[in-house]
RNA sequence: GGGUCUAUAGCCAAGUGGCUAAGGCAAGUGACUGCAACUCACUGAUGCGUUGGUUCAAAUCCGACUAGGCCCU
């Protein structure tokens, strides 16, 4: 049986660390499901993995992106199967890590998406009016009136494809799968988010932030990752550099929390407790169960 | 030691005798199939420093006490 394992949990966790590991007992390839990761550049507010850090452990989906380019859950979604596909075809075991949970999501299961063309018909109308037209096709959808992108997708798609977006709902799961998810209690892992802002701060991410600001281009790719447009604040002196940076903590600290509701709410993850003092005794925790859902990979 | 001002949720605060104590921030919870590190929703004081009193009715008026700020000594 092959299967495809995902390492996914809030960040800072140490999904890279365990990812690397676990590739190297496993005979794995590591696909990135990490949106802002994709992108080329972005590499310390995004704590991509180093080239050391990899230990020689082929990585996917790193740095396949220009900051310029748009880039989307659909396009994740074609690109990681593919990925997945050459991997086994290698005699290799996918390894899945990320923290966007949709990227993960899309990819397993049978998400469908079929070709659109772009519209834009709804952006002059009111919240009420794009509510009243949505609810006009499906009575039943639940997006709340103040959610207007999720009202555009849903006209957007309805223009596309005739139906309503709710009835796109999916449980078949295209692959053989091992969920796994890093956590720690919410106390420690919010230190170390706080911690980990500071140790980017010393690896130069006020540089490479101020690189990107210096380009002056404020594209999706630069604006979404936390970490940017914070410091953008302080380059513009609307804030102190304290700020910006307790703002990004923040902003992490909440990303982290919603990382949590997500993976709990959309995905069947068997979660295991980081011992951040001896973490190969997470390593061999979490062998030991992949162990236990398929036996071909003896330790 | 004397005078004076203040005390409402983790923080900032509105309220100046009468519906169930505004609001903001922080925090927590949740929704989420084409921007997902996105977008959006929900949640908080049975109580107004403590304690007596006035009143049909007190966060609101009066007294004492406690704590803090400022001024004087």
């Amino acid at each position: 049986m092959e299967k495809v394992i995902v390492i996914c949990g809030p960040t800072g966790v140490g999904k890279t660390k365990l990812s690397i590991e676990l590739a190297k007992k496993l005979n794995g390839e590591i696909i990135n499901c990490d949106s802002t990761q994709i992108y080329k550049d972005l590499n310390i507010a995004t704590a991509k993995v180093t080239k050391e850090e990899m230990e020689n452990i082929p990585h996917h989906l790193l740095d396949i992106k220009d900051i310029s380019e748009d880039y989307t859950v659909c396009d994740f979604q074609k690109d990681a199967r593919l990925k997945i596909e050459e991997i086994k075809k290698r005699g290799h075991v996918p390894i899945l890590v990320g923290g966007t949970g949709l990227y993960i999501k899309a990819t397993l299961f049978d998400y469908q998406f079929k070709k659109e063309e772009k519209v834009n018909l709804y952006d002059n109308l009111s919240n009420q009016e794009l509510y009243d037209k949505v609810k006009k096709i499906d009575s039943k959808v639940d997006i709340h009136l103040n959610n207007r992108k999720r009202l555009i997708r849903f006209l957007n798609y309805y223009h596309n494809h005739h139906t309503s977006i709710r009835e796109n709902k999916t449980d078949k799961l295209l692959y053989d799968t091992i969920i796994i998810g890093l956590t720690t209690d919410r106390k420690t892992l919010y230190e170390r988010i706080d911690k980990r802002v500071g140790i980017m701060v010393e690896d130069g991410l006020l540089e490479e932030a101020f690189k990107l600001y210096k380009k002056n281009i404020k594209t999706k790719a630069i604006m979404t990752p936390i970490g940017y447009k914070e410091l953008f604040l302080y380059f513009e002196h609307k804030i102190t550099k304290e700020e910006a940076l307790n703002k990004i903590k923040q902003n992490s600290r909440r990303y982290a929390k919603k990382q949590y509701t997500w993976f709990n709410h959309q995905l069947d993850v068997t979660w295991f407790d980081v011992n951040f003092t001896d973490f190969k005794k997470t390593i061999d925790e979490v062998l030991k169960y992949i162990n236990s859902k398929d036996d071909k990979y003896l330790l």
